[in-house]
RNA sequence: GGGCCCGUAGCUUAGCCUGGAUAGAGCGCCAGCCUCCGGAGCUGGAGGUCCCGGGUUCAAAUCCCGGCGGGCCCGCCA
């Protein structure tokens, strides 16, 4: 392809054109239908920016590349504005069996040209309760990520951010506190998750019946109905937090009865922050470091791990927070916002250079963000900032996978890093922002306690698996089914959650994820396993020697068409990695299986040699 | 009130940034294929107002404007 390119470019300058290499290489298409061509050049925007007639374009560029005949093309086929290159066969078979003699599996893994150090951020997910699959999303493409920045020859840190210092750890806190000594059982994140909701209901209890009696005084019965409503369904959580752990969840409505909640909380987060009492600083950090623990037990069985587990709390105590606060005192764009210090952002936002170039939203006035509470303690943005500027303290770029319902806030952090001079940060700051995960017929939400937590989730899919493998293997040794559900049940769920556009909501159905046909990790996994036992059953080393290949087998439609779909392997992968879309591999990858399966039953590989 | 994202076949979706050739797949549905390396397979078929309405253009699923439907965001929360 490269060189399709460039003798274009090669025709096009020398005629006077002025244009570049890459912007050809980067036209290039897969044309409609495979009779077309394998590879095909619109001329359209080329013509206009020549203001050249496209015919004459074509009619010129077709004589000279006649006049070099290029070993790599076959054939050219031109239609309508399109020309359409035919590759010659041979000359692509040579070049992908040296290539993939030379390097292997790492065919297709071209290293760029200048590599960087990316931080990959992701999953982050608070120690309060389990993961759910929203965070399943959310590492599964930040793992992906990571791994083809990585073969694309990056050096990619992978950091997970442990927010052990917002208000919903400390409410976990308080209602760990208020229990006195508590020894987890089981899994600790499932453990704490129920105290954590546990904790929240009975604080949201207490809120709302007073907010019912007041309605109920003013007369306001519309409000009544609503708050009651609210309340019925916080009651309704509670019970269901008790038939998972009765005891545990009674003895903690005992002991939170009749306390001032929010001054409690407000008093953990002071305390946490300033250091004031080691006792509660170490139990505050041994319950985030139990949940954290079990994140990294669901998050192992997923095939994710980590170089960086870094603690909110640590970016406060090293004084990194009160670096960026004091920075902060001395910028321009300083300024006290209702009686807190801030960040104005109204002049900064105005300039059309940084709109463009931080992404801002169009037309949105984004307000001034507060840094220091008026108790002194800080904000999460705050702290983020800090972060940022450590996780850039290593990396050319840092990419945070985060729901895009954090778009504001991120946008805001961008913004908040130039405006504190760290412009070469807020430029390469990238929001890689998800949509939720939808499962039909279920409603989530963290507080409630209320998700299919992501154990679950990988338990029911292996189990899933295993019915399919002894439905279609009935005399399989057990072990073997067990070993192959596991793996197969993991990897239809890390297809299906990296499957779909980042940008777009997904949707979790079971008889889709674990279809064994086609489209799914399944269908993919067992076409791997079928070409590795081609190789098994031939039981010599694969013959590379050029020389001896018969390049007649070529012709043959279904294996011409693997062989153009391989040597197209490279393309697909760079763009993947560039364009942070790991969705085209995932593309490429059923299409190669669907050819590679054509291919198989067509023909006999070991038997013919 | 303002902003962001999504809307493509019954279902799940690719293509949209960078306009161009008959809108690609998979499931499901219909009709075929087991002397053969793993049938979790293969071959073929039916199925589309690309949410709607304008505009720009020789050309719009794609760009612009206005709607509609769904989700989300605008805290001294995180």
């Amino acid at each position: 392809m490269r060189e399709i390119a460039n003798s274009t470019w090669n025709i096009w300058s020398k005629a006077g054109f002025e244009v570049s290499m890459n912007d050809i290489y980067e036209s290039l298409e897969e044309p409609p239908l495979e009779k077309f061509g394998d590879i095909a050049l619109p001329t359209f925007r080329f013509s206009k920016k020549f203001k050249v007639n496209y015919k004459e374009l074509i009619s010129k560029t077709l004589r000279e590349l006649d006049l070099r005949r290029l070993r790599v093309i076959s054939r050219v086929n031109v239609i309508g504005g399109y020309i359409n290159f035919f590759i010659n066969e041979e000359c692509a078979a040579k070049e992908l069996f040296q290539t993939i003699s030379n390097i292997g599996y790492d065919y297709g893994l071209k290293t760029a040209e200048k590599p960087l150090r990316i931080v990959v951020e992701h999953t982050s997910a608070n120690p309060v309760h389990p993961l759910h699959i929203g965070h399943g999303r959310n590492a599964i493409l930040g793992d992906v990520l990571s791994r083809i920045l990585t073969k694309r020859g990056h050096r990619v840190i992978r950091r997970f951010y442990i927010n052990d210092m917002g208000r919903q750890v400390a409410i976990l806190a308080y209602g760990c506190l208020t229990l006195g000594s508590v020894q987890p059982t089981g899994k600790p994140d499932h453990f704490y998750g129920i105290i954590y909701s546990a904790t929240n209901a009975v604080m949201e209890i207490d809120r709302l019946k007073k907010e019912l009696e007041e309605a109920r005084k003013k007369g306001d019965y519309i409000e009544v109905e609503k708050v009651n409503s609210e309340l019925l369904d916080w009651l309704n959580v509670l019970a269901e937090l008790k038939s998972k752990n009765n005891k545990l969840v009674m003895t903690l409505i005992g002991r939170l009865k009749g306390k001032d909640h929010e001054k409690e909380i407000q008093n953990i987060m002071r305390t946490y922050e300033k250091r004031l009492d080691e006792n509660i600083v170490k139990t505050v950090r041994r319950i985030c470091a139990d949940v954290i623990e079990g994140f990294r037990e669901t998050l192992g069985k997923m095939g994710v791990e980590f170089d960086f587990w870094d603690w909110e709390s640590d970016l406060v105590w090293e004084g990194i927070v009160d670096e960026v606060l004091a920075k902060a005192k001395k910028s321009p764009y300083f300024t006290i916002y209702k009686g807190a210090s801030a960040l104005d952002f109204s002049a900064l936002q105005k300039i059309s250079e940084v709109r463009e170039k931080l992404k801002l939203p169009k037309s949105f006035e984004i307000p001034p963000l507060i840094l220091r509470r008026s108790d002194g303690t800080t904000l999460y943005t705050t702290r983020d900032i800090a972060y940022s500027i450590v996780k850039f303290k290593k990396a050319d770029k840092v990419i945070n996978v985060i729901m895009s319902e954090q778009k504001l806030a991120q946008a805001q952090l961008r913004l908040a890093l130039l405006a504190l001079g760290y412009r070469r940060e807020a430029y390469n700051l990238i929001h890689y922002s998800y949509e939720i995960v939808n499962l039909p017929g279920v409603k989530m939400s963290g507080r409630k306690g209320r998700f299919v937590d992501l154990d679950s989730l990988i338990e029911e899919a292996i189990s899933r698996a295993y019915f399919e493998v002894s439905k279609r293997n009935p005399n399989m040794a057990e072990e073997w089914k067990e070993r192959i559900a596991r793996i197969v049940g993991l990897g239809a769920v890390r297809y299906a959650l990296v499957s779909v556009s980042a940008s777009k909501p997904l949707t979790f159905i079971w008889d889709n994820v674990l279809n064994f046909e086609k489209n799914s990790g399944p269908y993919i996994q067992y076409t791997y396993a079928r070409a590795i036992n081609i190789l098994k059953n031939y039981g010599k080393k694969v013959n590379f020697d050029l020389e001896t290949l018969d390049y007649n087998v070529l012709r043959k439609p279904i294996i011409r068409r693997l062989l153009i779909l391989l040597i197209k392997f490279p393309n697909t992968f760079t763009k993947a990695a560039d364009e942070l879309k790991p969705e085209c591999l995932v593309e490429y990858a059923g299409k190669l299986a669907d050819t590679f399966n054509s291919f198989y039953t067509a023909e006999p590989v070991v038997k013919e040699e």
